[in-house]
DNA sequence: AATACCATACGAAACCATTCGTAACATAAA
DNA sequence: TTTATGTTACGAATGGTTTCGTATGGTATT
């Protein structure tokens, strides 16, 4: 992944709006985000702003107002945060991370059937 | 886990040679810093130094120079790192984060079969 | 003791992310 | 058209991390 596609925290949380309400507005954004956290409109305006900027994000003008959509990728962005952290915590190594994760939390006895048939298909795949 | 021991990267990179190598002087870590990095060695002393305010590592006073060992456990920064990522990108799914880093990287068979026998603890101890 | 060498302390610069205030602009209501 | 409401652009302040230069102090070599 392009360096230049790392999102910052708050444009994380920007990214994880967009991804999941689809394209919106900076109002529809900054409403989201007052739920959990009180800053200002302009912040998040400016946040977003960045963002095009920098590629993140992409924006379309309506009547109103402009309205953002995500460049950057959902699963991209989890498969290089998830490499940033094997290899700055776990020395590189995918299934440190996981035997932590798993023993960090309650795991349901379905979330567990699921693993195991992920495990299952990629022995499948990758004989040897 | 304490707010206070939130590493920062560059903390986070010290303390992952103090975990590797154990108690070590500002210029053994700034020689293993360095191979993959140039900065200079007072920058390396006052990032320690910053840590020792923080609390994050300790230090004794050898003859020659200081000795620092971290305070800061690796498990527990860990299971702060995964938390972190599961919240912010994986919302709140553990499960959702094992699956896509097995997913990223080759697993081998034989770690395959540590996940399989981990599983097979969990389901022992939280039967629900 | 004088010199050279290394470690420490610390201020300050550079950098980056986040935050907000204010001005300019557009749209809708009175 | 005037007023009110909402949106955008943007400069600048804030706060935190990283970086380094320089002064100071200690240890060892000559």
């Amino acid at each position: 992944m392009d360096n230049k596609l790392k999102p910052t925290e708050s444009e994380l949380k920007i990214l994880k709006i967009l991804w999941e309400k689809g394209e919106s507005t900076v109002r529809e954004v900054h409403n989201t985000i007052s739920q959990h956290k009180t800053s200002g409109y302009t912040t998040t305006l400016k946040l977003m702003q960045i963002m095009l900027e920098k590629g993140l994000v992409g924006r379309n003008k309506k009547t109103k107002s402009h309205v953002y959509f995500p460049i950057l990728k959902e699963k991209e962005t989890q498969k290089y945060l998830i490499n940033k952290l094997v290899n700055s915590a776990f020395s590189g190594s995918t299934s440190k991370l996981v035997l932590q994760a798993l023993g960090n939390t309650k795991t349901s006895a379905k979330e567990i059937e699921e693993i195991r048939e992920f495990l299952d298909s990629l022995e499948n795949t990758n004989d040897y």
